[in-house]
DNA sequence: CGTTCAGTTGACTAAGGTCAATTCCCGTGG
DNA sequence: CCACGGGAATTGACCTTAGTCAACTGAACG
């Protein structure tokens, strides 16, 4: 990995609970790719083989269901992270997609060279653990949201929690990521001012 | 650990992904406790440093939440593991609280336990993660289920998926599990029949 | 036999879905 | 610079379904 910034480093380092020298090591199997705008970044059927950190940029993870409609998963932005998690663990065929919203900068690593790097030293095993807790807790933590929250409550705590999406992503992607259709949205941010 | 039949030890092989004799080592760190019907397992506020999985019985985990209503967030039956997971990687105290549905019995580990075993063996980290990656796709799993279908098709998974469920646990349980209240579970029960 | 609680049913309300029309916004080309 | 086109967002009318509150039924247990 080429040069990257010293705060990206200890951004790193903190999310990924490693030591700044550790975070040197993981890098050198980095690389990062650039999209523009409104690009596809992963089709569909591809069996998710490595992860994404977003350095700076918006992504939507999406599927398109048996009635042809275009369900956002996730709406990931700075330091969130892409990929389909269950397709990388299974090594199964997602059926997500993933396509840039804005200019964006990603941070990959290949599954292969995370396998490399246990089998020189078993240390990385650790890395992988801390990275499905993660993954864990995201996803709990948005099926805290489904089960316990209404649609409105939902866009009041994306609202408080995450302004820099609704800024940066069109409303109709916002809707099916919170299981509402755009119309719902609409009337949802007019009762509320 | 004391007698276990060679049927389960198989199952706990297949589910943890380990040898018949890494499943023995793994066991000298377990213990069984029998609940009879209608026990409070683990109250509020408790922290889970202890997971379970259920040899025999069924449990609820569920909430109470700030309005006071009883909301079932997880039944676990048969070969299902028990616990709250995030409590118990982030060591916070947790709001859920289970309750036995019927006589019950549970085979536990301790996190400690665990972590003894890592540190004489690192192979031992590999089953955490592996565990870890088992509690995300049941997550990612449930969270499909809410965000892709309506009550109703919940319920008709539910149906297909863990007739037993349906067999051994109120109605009421299962309303809130799918998200809705008893009145309209008994609601789509008449509409489908 | 009566108490209790789960489950059902009824009447009504609230909120999101659907379909269609309209308005808004933004980028492009004349 | 302005006019136009096209997609996004909003709005309206109506429908469907879950929530709520309350009454009632039924089964289990002492």
């Amino acid at each position: 990995m080429r040069m990257m910034t010293t705060a990206l480093k200890e951004k790193l380092a903190e999310i990924l609970q490693l030591s700044l020298e550790r975070v040197d090591e993981f890098l050198e199997i980095c690389y990062v790719v650039n999209y523009d705008k409104n690009r596809m970044i992963e089709p569909k059927n591809s069996i998710f083989d490595r992860l994404g950190f977003i350095l700076n940029g918006a992504v939507r993870i999406y599927y398109i269901n048996e009635k042809g409609e275009d369900i956002s998963y996730l709406l990931q932005v700075n330091n969130d992270v892409i990929g389909d998690y269950a397709s990388y663990i299974t090594g199964k065929k997602s059926v997500a997609l993933i396509q840039s919203l804005l200019k964006t900068e990603v941070l990959y690593f290949d599954k292969k060279d995370v396998e490399a790097l246990i089998q020189k030293d078993i240390f990385w095993l650790g890395l992988t653990k801390h990275m499905s807790d993660l993954a864990f807790l995201d996803a709990k933590q948005r099926l805290d949201e489904l089960f316990f929250y209404t649609p409105e409550e939902r866009y009041l705590n994306l609202l408080k929690k995450s302004p820099e999406i609704l800024n940066k992503i069109p409303q109709k992607y916002i809707s099916s990521y919170l299981g509402i259709t755009p119309q719902s949205l609409s009337r949802i941010r007019k009762r509320i001012y």
